[in-house]
DNA sequence: CGTGGTCTTGACACGATTCAAGCCCCGTGG
DNA sequence: CCACGGGGCTTGAATCGTGTCAAGACCACG
């Protein structure tokens, strides 16, 4: 997490580390210099509720630095995450004025924050931002897809095994721990908990599979939050998802 | 499912009985008529298999008339819905040459397909379309993390009475069979089977919820497709979702 | 050194799956 | 006209995976 925790307290747009990946991505300078009208910074503590499900949102943003949460709560309290924000992920629909969802907070984070209006005012004027959230909404789609067919078919185990999966391969295209054989090492931003509430099981059931890979030696763990995988391969044999790779994108 | 089963012939957009609720929604005349060259209608028979993921798509499109299905399937033969596809919902991704899931016709259904190329340069060039394609997309994660829900986190039981309460829902916005207090009538277009993939389920629990809620007085069944409904509350009382109805859109 | 949060592990219960048998309905062919 | 066959569906019994409840370990922090 080192690397995502820095606070990021910069104003300027030019030196943003999600410049190129966020909802802004294809601006152009003067573009850029109309979201610098619009836009604030906010941070949150780990464990901090960004926007309870329900609540009024005035406004649409990004997050910067940091791991958030969307997620959904039935009445007897059972939760399930639809969603995992990382830096660049955007917050907030268009037109939407209640939030549809809980957002949390699971490091601390740094969000840039649009006023919505002006933020909306602006999507309508300026093709490239609806460009790109299309392409990041697309992407988010995919992604909901592989999560409906780890919710709704695979077993614990391969549950864990393609979170892990995910995460890593994230972490190793982010280039941090670079390759090495097929080893990779990352640190998991999430508790037992928000796993279970990911892959839609109870927390005892992640910490029993966590404990059988380690014995079946598919990963290693220093502490409880950093992982080691020694072959990513062995590890996506494990996720159950077709030979050859399986995670299309 | 009669008014949904009737073939769709005429190439004229002015005509289409999707004509204000699909991709081309926003389009003006002029955008109609670049439409018109490059579209073409295609016909498939309920069971056909529309595309195999992997496949090479040339096209882009929408469905006219009928239900068609996305699907996940892992090696080993489990098989996972991630879409179901209903008159005006858009088939494939500009952009993406290979198709990511199977896409299948579960009743006859007609599509109106889109060149490939000359569709994606249009999307360039006129907002209109990418605006619309924008808002479907978010409705469509909108309703993949309500489908999370559900996979992960509820019963036999509350999935069948979802499932119920979103077919339910649409037929009724619909207008087909207008609300007699909130009795509510519809046809089911899915097989035991297809409801299984859609709720992570065997086909076997399927059928014994499905006898269970009709014990209990919640549906009533005429013939194995139609589904009688006495009371819509009593119904989303058992989907597990807030009180306040839960789906919010 | 105590406290609280996080995680692990065990024993047991229960809900969903699996495997199997048979029903219902409709279309086909004798 | 009826027998036959098959697809879709239902139901039962046994099994298995995951959840539930409970106890305790580990670790950071005051």
């Amino acid at each position: 997490m080192a690397v995502l925790d820095i606070k990021f307290t910069s104003h300027d747009c030019g030196s943003c580390p999600i410049r190129h990946r966020a909802v802004c991505a294809r601006c152009d300078s003067d573009e850029l210099a109309m979201l610098e009208e619009i836009k604030y910074y906010r941070s949150f503590e780990a464990g901090q509720t960004v926007i309870w499900s329900g609540d009024h949102m005035d406004f649409l943003g990004s997050v910067v630095t940091g791991v958030a949460t969307l997620s959904h709560t039935l009445e007897d309290g059972r939760t399930q995450m639809v969603g995992l924000l990382l830096p660049s992920d955007f917050v907030g629909r268009p037109g939407r004025e209640l939030a549809a969802y809980d957002v949390t907070a699971i490091t601390d984070i740094t969000m840039c924050c649009f006023r919505r209006k002006p933020f909306e005012q602006m999507m309508d004027r300026t093709p490239h931002i609806a460009q790109r959230l299309l392409q990041m909404t697309l992407d988010e789609l995919d992604a909901a897809r592989e999560w409906m067919l780890i919710l709704g078919r695979k077993t614990a185990r391969e549950k864990i095994a393609s979170l892990l999966a995910i995460l890593g391969r994230r972490d190793a295209s982010l280039g941090l721990g670079g390759p090495v054989g097929d080893e990779i090492v990352f640190d998991l931003p999430l508790t037992r908990e928000a796993m279970a509430d990911y892959l839609g099981l109870t927390l005892e059931t992640v910490s029993r599979q966590v404990s059988a890979l380690k014995k079946d030696g598919l990963i290693e763990l220093e502490g409880k939050r950093r992982v080691r995988v020694p072959s990513y391969d062995a590890l996506l044999a494990e996720t159950g998802d077709d030979s050859d790779g399986g995670l299309m994108v």
